[in-house]
This record gives structure tokens, C-alpha cells and sequence, in this order.
DNA sequence: TATGAATGAGCGTTCATTCAT
DNA sequence: AATGAATGAACGCTCATTCAT
């Protein structure tokens, strides 16, 4: 029998609302420059309020990170993996689809975050790599594998091909909040996804003489 | 005949020593959350001689910032833009040495401390808008307008592949800073740039039929 | 019939566990040092619960003080003025066994309290003052006056005795919980007091030529 | 070659400023209810100040206590350790002497300050038990033992008997502090400290059939 | 010029107290 | 009556900045 008052209901959605409101504050101004009070005031509550739910400033930051992007992640990396079709329609498609979600959703703003304090707090760094990178890279190199073997793509290093994938699209997100946020205009995020994937494939599918150019490291069979 | 004394000599040199002490420490530990005594400790002067040469912290990020890479830039312009020969090889030569010397150097950390710092000081987002982003993308668009015109590259969105091309070398600057600082093992920033630029190029010259992907945008005469 | 429902029996129960968590507590940690919500924890219901019944953390302090003392110290004054025998038989029986259940009671920890909270709280300053100095020195006065009186003990200033008796065995209680709190072995109080008391009557008894010592002040006749 | 400049001075009679106004504030109102920036301007400096010189409010209260009494312990030791004549001259003189001066002292506040913060820092009942407990009994019950030896008193269980010595002596330090402190007329110290000394010497030279008391306990030979 | 002692506004965190349920 | 979520004043401590030397 579920008895929620109003009051429980508060209550219920307080972690999320601080989280919500912490995220907001600490990508604009970073966590250091952010307030606790600022959160709170955000969140709508009390400077006290925000304690009974997280224990200090540095451990709302945890949970700001780990609930954001992880959720992202396992669920971009799920669709992917799941994906019927060829490489190429999966990098076309739900690939750049799901950085679009990404891009739009709240967890864009956690590259930012995340690069800025990874030197501060180590277990972010352990977080980033084991529970960002280690999947996403996983699953796009996956796909890429796939096309090599399947002969979509020639063969090519893989791991230096996903960061020419990636990186682009992280430095997207980070760019919405840092130029993005003082005013200037962004790049418009599906334009540049679709134009720089579309861009990559045709080197993918390109007919330069394999290993004519200065490719390097280890190159998938 | 101008003496110097060894005194002099310092003197002189303090306002570099300062700049390099904070830039480091920026860089690492963000704006916020480095101490400007730990700067002045770092350049072997006392609290208060800091602020015989910058008004305030503040002042000094500004400083920073464009003494770091108002120099890299408009030196790197400087060179492509005299460069002879055509644009396949400006891009994969001198462009990404440009690019290398500038991930080795000091600058690439302000890209870090740039991203973070800017909503927090608009005057940096100017500075980078105007004295970076626009001079180093307008170098690197007229190479590949350049490259067009010469039939080199098939017509493209010349802003859109400038963004190709720039934002995983920014970024590379950045992880440097991040998980690089963190100790986890980076990406071999030569064998990336040059895959990277390589992969660009062959998808430059593709031969799939123009108009037959999903490139939007204006595009290049 | 009055029927005591167990809830009935907790409710009226409650004060008096409270009294309890909030005298070990304050005793222990002192009263500045001990959270409100401690104590009723400590007596097992909630932070609200605690001010149902006490408007705030001083008045609890001021009936935990008053309601543990009084009670003793009333008890003690009673049995010994009933008492019939020699005032030597008084001082080492009754009154030492008086003291010895002081000191194994919840009151021994009050005499540390007040000490401390005196000073902050000239109101436990007034209450110790009257209603434990007092009626405590008063009724050993009483005895040793009887003593003198009687030819049991040569003359002496009674005001100076009584605290010769007095503050070696409230030192006790003080000790039992500070030093003796920290796990250092305590002076084993029955042994001591009993030491104490059969040693200065024997100086009460003593055959010095009254008036040979530096005794001063007003002497009992 | 020594220069002080006014600002040099300032800094080196700080530590001990702060001290004095720590003492005096831990001692009237505790540890936790004193707050630092009270000791500060007692101290006539601001609240950084404070922190330029004891890295928080718990390494001030240390230094309080182990500054304090320690001296005052030390000092008083030697003197009686190097006393010559008798051991009730040494009772009666120097030993209620130096526990005059104690009381007149900063130390006697200590007292009153240990006996409630030693359970918050067990770091103080360390210091209590080894640099004040220990070398003060120590030396009072080397005295006892002399006398005992020389045939001045009659045998007797010398730990119990330093306790009789002390603990009215330590109270009446407490009392000064706590019920002295709120206005309450206390104790003539001098008048009691020797009044108790006297009757404690009347009963150590007693002629009570040894053993015939209820003294228990290692007798001294 | 260079120093570093001093300041005090500001921030993270706690906790006595309140009050809707 | 009992709860415990919420509040916000208060406190420990920090650090950018100043200024006497």
C-alpha cells in the first residue's frame, strides 16, 4: 500500500532536481566556481537541503557524472550493438543518431565537466575510461571491424579511425557549452554529425593504394 | 653598454615566469581552483610580487591566455598561407606540423583552460573567437578552397570539413590535459594527425558522386 | 482499572529516557559537542519526538541537571541527619556510602557537567549552588559540628573541613568521567574514599596543640 | 644582526597572544561553544590571523593545554625534587606553595578545560595521564614516601595519600573556573589549601594503631 | 622592488528548531 | 502523539588582495 504525500513526492524527486540543477551549474561555471547554495537555490530548496541528500559538493559531482552519461551510454551502446544492416548504414544512421541524442540531451555537458575535472577528482578519470570510453570506443570499433571484414571499408587502423569519429562529436558537446553558451553561434550539431561521418565513410570506402599513405599501427586484417 | 645585473635579468623575465607558473597551473587544476600563492611559489617569487606585475588572478588568466596562443596561432597563419605547392600536401605537411608543435607546446593546455574559462569570462570567449577560431579556420578554409578551385578536392562545404579537420586536433590538445594528465596513456598524437588528415584527404578526393550523400550546408563553387 | 496500553506505558516512559540519553551524552561529550538528534536517538525516538517534550536542547540540559542531582542529594541530606551514632561512625559509614552510590549513579556524571555548563548557564550556577552546595555542605557541617561538639574531634573550622571531605570524593565523580571515560585505569573509588575519610579523621582526632597549625579563619567554638 | 621592526614583534608575541585568549575563552565557555573567531579578536587580530598560526581550532587547543601546564608541572617538580629539610616542611612550604601559584595561574583553568575535553581528544588525556599526572604524583608521593622513612609519618598507603593531597587541590582549581567564575564567593585558596594540608599531616603523624583502620591497599614499609 | 603578515568576505558544512503529514 | 524533511543561521576555515616594512 503506497502511500505517497506530497511531501513524499518531494522528496522522491529531490535527488534528481539537485542533480539536474548541480549538472546545469557545474558545466557553466565548473565545480569549483559553482556554490553549493547556488545548487540548491536551483534545485528550489535550502543551502541544509541539499546535504540530507548528498553528503558534500564533491560527491554530488560523482553522482552528477555517473548518473548522466553512464545511462547514455549503456543505451547508445545497447542500440548499436543490436543494429541489423551494414557498417555503413549503422554509422550513418543510428550511430550519428545516437550522437545527436547526446549532443541534445544534458549528458553533453558532461564531456565539458569531465575533461575539466578529471585531474582534480581521479575517480573521475577511472570512471571516464572504464565506463565511457572503454564502451563507446568498444562498440563503434565493432562496427568498423565489421565493415573492414565484410569488405565495406579497406582495411584500416581501427582505433585511430574511431577517434576520428569520436572526436569531432565530443568536441561538439563540449562546444555547445563553452563558445555555444557565451552567445556565439554554434555549429549546427546534425549538419556537421551527418557532412563529417558522410566525409569519413568515403575515405573508408576510398582507393588509395592500402598502405601508400602514412597509416600507421597495428591495421585490421 | 647596458649592464644587467643578474637581478635585472630576473626581473625582466618575471612576468614570463609568472605566465608559465599559471598557465600550469590552470591547466591542471582549473582557474578556480588554483591558489595564487601556489602560482607564486611556482615562479619563485613571493604572494605580493604577483601583484606587482597583474593587477588580480583574473587579470593574469587573460594574460595567460592570449600571450600563450596569440603567438602559436599567428605564427602557424603565417606559414601556411607563404606555403608553395599544392593543398594535399599543405594539409599534410605543414598543417600538421603546425598542429603537432602546437599539442607539444604550452598552448595546447589553453584550449583546455579556454573551454572551461570562457562562459566565466566573456572577454576570453571574444579573444578566442576573433584572435583564434577565426584566423586558424580561415587558413585552413582557404587551403581547402584553394584545393577545390585547383580540382584537387571535390566541391565540399569548406566550413564543415574545416571542422573535420580542427576539432580532433583541439581536441587532442585537451585530452592531453585530461585523461592524459591522468596518467592513462594517450593516443600517439603524431600517428593520429596524420591518419586523421590522410583519412580527410582520401575522403576529399572520393570519387562518390557529389550530391549523392547527405551533405548539406553551402556548399564550394 | 486503568488499562496502560504498551504505548501508553513507552509515552510516559519517554521523559525519563530522554533524561537518560541526554545525561550520557552531555556527560560524555559535552553539551555544546552533543547533537540534539544524538540524544533521542539514543532514547529511540526522533529528533521531533525530543522537543514534544522539551522546548529546546537548554531546558533539556536544565532538567536532565536538575532531576539527576536533587533527587540524590535530598535522599542523602535525609538519611543522615536521621542518623543515630558518633558523628566518626556517621562520617565513615553513611556518608561514605552516600558518596560511594553518588559516585556509581548517573549523578556522578552531573558534577562534571555542571562545571562545565556552569558558566555558560548561570541558572545551573544558581540550582547547584542551592539546591546541591548547600544542603550537601550543610549537613556535613551539621556532623562535624556534632563531632566537635561531643569531644570526638578537637576544634577545627568546619567550613575548611567540609571541603577537605567534599571535594576529594566530587573529584572522583569528575574523574570517573574524564580520565577514567578514556580507559585509563581509575582510582578505585570505595578503597580511596574510605582511605580518605578514616585519614582525616584521624587529623580531626589529632593531638597537635589546637592552635599550633596554620589552621585560619573563623573556627567552630 | 637583529632588526625587529614593530611588524616583526607583532609576529612574535602572536602565537602566544593567541594562546592567552584561547585559554581564557576554552576555559570560561569550552571548546565547542568558543568560537574562533572570538579567540581572534581577543587576541586583537582577525579571524585569518588566527589561522596563520595554528592550522585549526583543535591544533590551538593542544598547543593551549600542553603550553600551559606543562611548564607550570615541570617547574613546580624540580623545585620540590630539589627541597631540602624535612618532608612535612616540604608538605607545608614549597608543595602548597606551588599549588597556590598553579591556582593563581592561567594553568589552574587547564584543569577545568582537560577534565571536559579529554574525552573529545583522546590525545589530551594522553598528555594529562604522562606530562602532568605522572611527574606530579610522582613527585608528591617520593615526598610521602621520604617522610614515611624518616619516621615523620606512620606508614601508609602512599598512592591513596597523594590523592588525598591533590584532588581538593585540582577541585578547588576547577571550582575557581566554574562556580568561582559565576560570581559565587569561593573558596579562600590559601586559607584552605593550607588547612587541608594541616589536617592531612595531622593525620599522617596520627597515633591510630596502624592497620586498625579500614585503609587498604600496598602500604609503603 | 620584494616581501609576507594581515585582512575579511566568502564558502562548505552542521545542526537546533519547525511543521506538514 | 510521532515523524523526519526542510530550513537557515552560524561556524570552521580559505584565499584573493592589501600594505607596512
Amino acid at each position: 500500500m503506497t502511500v505517497h504525500s506530497s511531501r513524499q513526492r518531494r522528496k522522491d524527486a529531490r535527488p534528481q532536481e539537485l542533480l539536474e540543477a548541480a549538472l546545469a551549474l557545474f558545466v557553466e561555471k565548473g565545480f569549483a566556481a559553482t556554490r553549493s547554495e547556488e545548487v540548491a537555490q536551483r534545485a528550489g530548496v535550502s543551502k541544509g537541503t541539499l546535504y540530507l541528500y548528498y553528503p558534500s559538493k564533491e560527491e554530488l559531482l560523482k553522482a552528477v557524472v555517473q548518473s548522466t552519461l553512464a545511462v547514455e551510454v549503456a543505451e547508445g551502446a545497447r542500440l548499436l550493438d543490436e543494429h541489423q544492416g551494414t557498417a555503413t548504414e549503422a554509422l550513418l544512421g543510428p550511430l550519428v543518431d545516437w550522437w545527436i541524442r547526446v549532443y541534445n540531451s544534458p549528458a553533453s555537458g558532461v564531456f565539458k565537466l569531465l575533461l575539466t575535472e578529471m585531474c582534480n577528482f581521479p575517480e573521475l578519470a577511472e570512471f571516464y575510461a572504464q565506463e565511457v570510453l572503454e564502451p563507446g570506443m568498444g562498440v563503434m570499433a565493432r562496427l568498423l571491424l565489421q565493415g573492414v571484414e565484410r569488405g565495406e571499408f579497406r582495411p584500416m587502423d581501427v582505433e585511430m579511425a574511431v577517434h576520428s569519429i569520436a572526436m569531432p562529436f565530443v568536441m561538439m558537446c563540449v562546444h555547445k557549452h563553452s563558445l555555444g553558451a557565451c552567445g556565439f553561434k554554434d555549429i549546427q550539431p546534425e549538419v556537421f554529425m551527418r557532412a563529417h561521418m558522410q566525409l569519413l565513410l568515403s575515405g573508408f570506402q576510398g582507393l588509395l593504394p592500402p598502405g601508400g599513405g602514412h597509416v600507421a599501427g597495428n591495421k585490421a586484417t
